[in-house]
Order: structure tokens, then sequence, then C-alpha cells
DNA sequence: TATGAATGAGTCTTCATTCAT
DNA sequence: AATGAATGAAGACTCATTCAT
């Protein structure tokens, strides 16, 4: 006999609609909890670390499991890009309100994508190493524009801010990728104690270029 | 009897010097050889196509070969890097005369630091990478201090222009890391195509920032 | 509606026992047709013929797929020499039933250990050999101390066989290591053929020297 | 013009007798440090440790010039056993006069023999395990056959003590293969560590052995 | 959906031996 | 006689992936 939801009883020729959201639901839960595991292994134990079977074990399966979720090991890579982009703009947009002042809001943005990846050191390797040195862990070109997008839009504020303090659209465009740049790089030297041989501190340098950009513009 | 020639008359018992020189001339130009054909392979396959099988057949040997001149993988990586390095602090030098005005070594010497990895870009994986995601590849603690210091070295120039423009050493330190970052953050995105996608030159963003540095300083 | 039958009822969500049991009864089997593969090519090519190759091969697998089975080569290595003692153990008390006069007793147990290695040499080798010339081969201190605790075992019979003839413990002890001894080394003068030269028969040997021991204890 | 010898002035036309013997002796005198460092690898690292690059190293040479005296490593194996015999021989001949008194020189002989297999445990290696475990060493027949004698040579002096102590040959010969074995058997305990699981000390219950057997045969 | 078994390509490295010099 | 360079076969082990269950 079957047994029948609390809410209403489907005749049982029809496709079982609440069922079917729950085991997708269900299914998704999983593949979350993949993707949470192959990013700690990966925190822990960088890219070559990150394996299947090391990935499989920190999820609790096994290695050949993961393939019932993710078709390949770059699947999986893909996937955790673009959760790590999400998480990055998440971030962003939470230092700063919307309707703060447009300085405040450029300072906020930019050292809240700083922040993001001082943190999480092999997402950035992710979101650019991925792309060359490893060539064949298949980000395909469509995948690659779509987190091209979504890593232009948490730069967007400052951007918008750059423009709402009078720049052109073309300089803000230029400053927005100086800015990029030189926050990636910062944490390039940081990541890999390269900054230590001149003894400095990547987040004061890169506060202090951020204060510098936003009192230039002002003028 | 003996030949005794005026000119040249080196008794028998002593080691034959000028074979010697010449044995160790064709050694090192094997060694050479070989590691031209891994920065080939390098910079077409990256770090992980760059195995000892790839390195022999780019070079004409058998990858058992390879050990009679290097005791390790990680040897070749270690001498490759290191050489990397002398070029890139050629390039500099040859960038600007010892006794160009400050503000234009300041300038020549910082484009060319960025020149010298734009046309090698897996080169400054190799200067990077090497030291993070990738462990095991027998980097001793000397040899990063030594890399350290030869890529200081390269900026060397960019540091003591700062100071004769007046910084004071703190200044000047702090500057020669911040523009060491932007440099290095717009090689990135420039290599990983991620600059793309703000439709920029990663060079001209470079030159713009070197030369407002110089002005800055000058006032 | 569920089926359920009166003999066998297991609820649903407890492990299905019988079933797990069979699996690991299947999984035992296929390391235990490994382990006779390795035994094989072990007493035809001895320790240094019997690679992963040579035993997967043997055993109708990739070397690869030994790896599913057992973590290494060594663990392989040191299964086959707990198996082999177990069967030096079974061998020996087979030989006389436990309620047997001491003299029989210590004389079958005796002959038995002889027969057991007479028959299996390569298992000599790896019950001694393994432990100084090829030292890579991971065994762990613990494993050695069960090993010879099973060597010791198996001669248990003898040794209390000469206590039960009225020997004192200690004089029962060094009987029996001396015994341990002459038999071991018998074996190997017959395994290498070097018995040949006094154009003599170990077994005989051993016999005459067990009889004696026993004759003299008796006194 | 040629160097004169001090004795003797050969005329030029005839072969140089006392130059060929000199330059015989030199080559003799090299292998033999080859030898002796083949000796000393063997004793410090095993089998395994002792590959051609090791011993021409701890020779003094390249790996590649030990083949202008060797043919391969198995000859080298062949001659460093052949010389291990001899050194038994001298060894045990030295531990007693010619005319000592049976008893002693028997018991003098096997003490010996026991002595210098404890000293050099990897020469027991070579003399027994090398023609099993190890078998494309390339033992000829005929060498092992010379091997054979050597080793019953030395054993000569046992054999001829029990004769004179009364002995008929075959029972002379029986009890000195029983000797021989009891012998080896004990060393191959104390070397592989396995005679600790009885807390038994090798030389002394050999030195009993080879007293109890003494009195037997005197009675 | 999850598993264990299996595979094949690939990794670095070692070693005895040969050869031109 | 000695060397350095080169080779080819072999070694243990890893890894992403597939497949039957």
């Amino acid at each position: 006999m079957k047994k029948r939801s609390s809410t209403a009883a489907a005749p049982e020729f029809l496709p079982d609609v609440p069922r079917l959201i729950r085991l997708r639901a269900v299914k998704d839960m999983k593949k979350q909890m993949i993707l949470d595991a192959a990013r700690r292994v990966f925190e822990k134990d960088g890219l070559l670390g990150a394996n299947m079977r090391a990935i499989a074990n920190e999820a609790g399966y096994t290695a050949s499991a993961l393939y019932n979720h993710y078709a390949s090991k770059e699947e999986i890579y893909g996937d955790l890009l673009s959760q790590s982009l999400d998480r990055l703009n998440d971030a962003v947009e939470a230092a700063a309100p919307e309707n703060a002042m447009p300085a405040q809001r450029i300072e906020r943005h930019a050292l809240a994508f700083y922040d993001f990846y001082l943190h999480y050191p092999r997402e950035l390797d992710l979101g650019f190493y991925l792309f060359q040195g490893m060539q064949p862990l298949g980000l395909t070109p469509e995948l690659n524009e779509r987190l091209n997008q979504r890593l232009r839009e948490a730069l967007g504020g400052v951007e918008q801010g750059l423009a709402a303090l009078g720049c052109s659209r073309k300089i803000a465009t230029q400053e927005t990728t100086a800015l990029f740049g030189h926050c990636v790089g910062l944490l390039l030297l940081t990541h890999t104690g390269r900054i230590r041989m001149f003894d400095q501190e990547g987040r004061v340098l890169f506060a202090a270029y951020v204060k510098k950009l936003i009192q230039q513009v002002k003028k």
C-alpha cells in the first residue's frame, strides 16, 4: 500500500511532484557535501593532493561513488570554482550596504575581495592557475566566460563606485582592472612567501593602494 | 726519446688541464642542452607535462640517460629556475645604463621586468607556483633563499632609483614591493586571459602605474 | 505490500549480515588466490623473482589490481610468511596425537618440522633470509615478534616432551634450540646442495640426531 | 731511450719477462683491491646494496672501470666467494697445529669454523644463499664443485680427527656432516636474531655440541 | 546509489652493461 | 686502464575511470 503525504493524495498515475522535488533536493545536498569535502581537501593538500580518492574519503564515499554525482574530476573542479566565485561575490556584497557612500563602498569591496582570497589561498589557485599549468581540466569556454563575468561582478561595486566619484567609464574600468591586478599580485606574493623578502605586509600595501586611488579620483 | 716542444711542455704526470677544461665544457654544454629542452617542454606543456620522459625525448635522450647529468627531476627544476632568474637579472640590467637618470632607470627596469615574464609566462609559474601547490619539487630552504635574493636583485634598480629620487629607505622598499605585486598581478591576469574580461592591456596599465609612481615621488 | 516470511525477517534498515559475510568470504578467497599465486612464483623464482607483476600475472591480474587487495608488496610477503607459519604449526601438530608418549611426540614433531621445510624450501628462505640480506621488506618489529612466537610454538611439543622426560626447564630450552639449529642447518645444506659434497642425506642425519637426543635425555 | 732494469739488460726484441711479471702483479693487485672493496660493501650493505657502482666507488673507481678487470658482477661474486673460502681454510688451519691431539684439533677447528662465519655473516650468505634465491649469479657447475671441495677441506681436520679417535670412515663423514649442519644452523639462527626467541647463545650451544661429540666418540 | 575490483597509462628511479674516447 | 655517457629493462606504486553487482 502506498504511503500518503499528509498534505495531498496524488493519484498514483500522476508524477509525484513533491517526491521528485524531495529527491532532487537530496541529490543536490549530496553533491554539495562532495563539493564541501573537495574544498577541504583542496585547502589542505592543494591541487595535487586533491585526487578523487582523497575527496571521496573526506566525503565519506568511495572514489567510484563520486561518479554517480559528477562525470569527472574536472567537473568537480568546475563546480568548485563556480561556487567559490559565488561566495566571493557574497563576501564582497556583504562588505558594504548598497547605499553606502561610493568611497566607502570601493574601499570595503576591495578589501573584502582581498580578504576572501587571503583566507582561501587555494581558491585563488583554482581561479587562476587552473587554466594554464593544468590545461586538461576541462574548463569549457562557456564556463570560462561565466566565471569571468562572476569575477567582474565581484568588482562591480568598485567600478561603479569609481564612476560615482566622477570617473569616466573608461577610466573606471582601467582603474578597476589595475586594482584587480594589484590585489591579485600582492596575494600571490603573500601566499608564496615572496613578500617576506621585502619584509612587507600585503594587506597594508593594498589598503594604501586603495586609499591613494580614492584620493586621486576624488580630486 | 720524448719530444719536448719549447712552447707547451706539460710533464706527463700532471693533469692535462686543457683537456679537463674541454671535457668540463662539453659536460656543461650537454647539461645546458637538457635544460633548454626542459624549458621548451615546460613552455609547451607546463609544470605537470614536464616529466622526465618528455624532457628526455625533447633533448634526444632516453629518460634514464638524464640521470647521468642530473640526480633528480627536482634538480633540473632547480637549475631551470636558477637560470631563469639569471636571465631575468640580465634582461633588467640591460634595460638601462648604470648611469641613467633615476626616473628613467626605474621605468626601464620595471618594464623590462614585466616584459621578461610577459614573454616567458611559464617561468613566472616556475618562480611562484613551484613553492605552493606543488610542494614535492625539492626546493630546499637554502635554494629558496638564494632565489629570493636574485629576485630582489632584479628589482634593486627600482629600489635604488626611488631612493635617489628622495624616498626614504622605508618608503622605497614599500613602493618596490607594491610595484612588484602590481607587475606580477597584471602578468597573471594577462597570462590567464582574465584581463580580457576588462578588455584591457596589462602592459599599458603597468606602464601607467610606473609613470604615476615616479611623478608622485618626484613631488 | 511487503512480503514477510515467518523464517527470515530482517528489517530493512539493518545490515544484511549474510550478504556481508558472503562478500567478506569472496574477498578473503581472492586474497587467498593472490597469496597462492605469490607462493607459486616464490617457489619457482625465489625472493627476487617474486615481484608484483609476476605475482599478478600468475594470479591472472594486472599488477595494479593487486593494490586493491594489498597495500604493498611487503604486505603480501608478510601474509605469506604468516600463513607459512600457520601451516607449519598445523603440520607439526598433526604429526602426533596430543596424548602421545613424550619420546614419540618429540620425534614426530621434530621430523614434521624438518619435512615441512624440506618440501617448501622457499618458505625457509622467507622465514630467515627475509630479515637480513633483504631488509626493505617491511617486517615490522611487531610482526617479527609474532612470527617468532609462531615459530617457537611449532617447537613447543619438542620442548614440552623434553620436560616430560625429566629435563629441567633450562635444559629443555637449550636442547630445543640446538635441535632447531641442527634442523635448519641440515635443511640449508640440503637445499643448497652442499650436503652432497659429503654424500649424505640430511633427513637421515637429523633423525639420528633426534634419536640420540631422546636416548640421552631418557638416561 | 729505454730505461734499463738494474739487474739485467734484456735485448729489446725479446719479451721483457720481468716487465710482464710486474704488469701481471699490478693487474692482480688491482683486482684484489676491487675484491676487498666488494667485501667491505657486501659486509656493510648486504647483497642488494652491493651493486657495481657501490663497489666501484668503494674501490675508487667508476662502475665501468670494473669491467676492465671483471667481465660481470657475477664474476666478482665468484671470486669473492672463492677468496672467502680460502680465508676460511686459513683461519681453521691456524686454529690448531698440525700435530695437535685429535680431540683438541676437532674442537679448535670446529670453533674456528664457527667463529669465522660469526664474524663475517655476509660471507655465510654468500656461500649458501647465493646459489638459490639468486640464481642468475653465474656460478658455473665447475666453480661450484671447487667451492664444495674447499668447504670440505675446511672441515677436513675435524673429519680426520674423528677418524684418529677411532671412528670408521663412514661414521666420521656422517658426524662431520652433522657438525657442519649444526654449526651453520646455529649461525643462521644467530645472524637472523631467531635465536633470541629462545634466549640462547649460539656459540655456547655449538661448543657443547662439539664437546659431547668428542666424548661420545672417545668412548 | 554505492561499492569493490579491475584496468592501463603513467610516474620517477635504479641497475648492469656497453661504447667511444 | 679508466672515464662519462648512454641504454633498455625492470622496479614499485598512483590515479582517473569503468563495470558488474
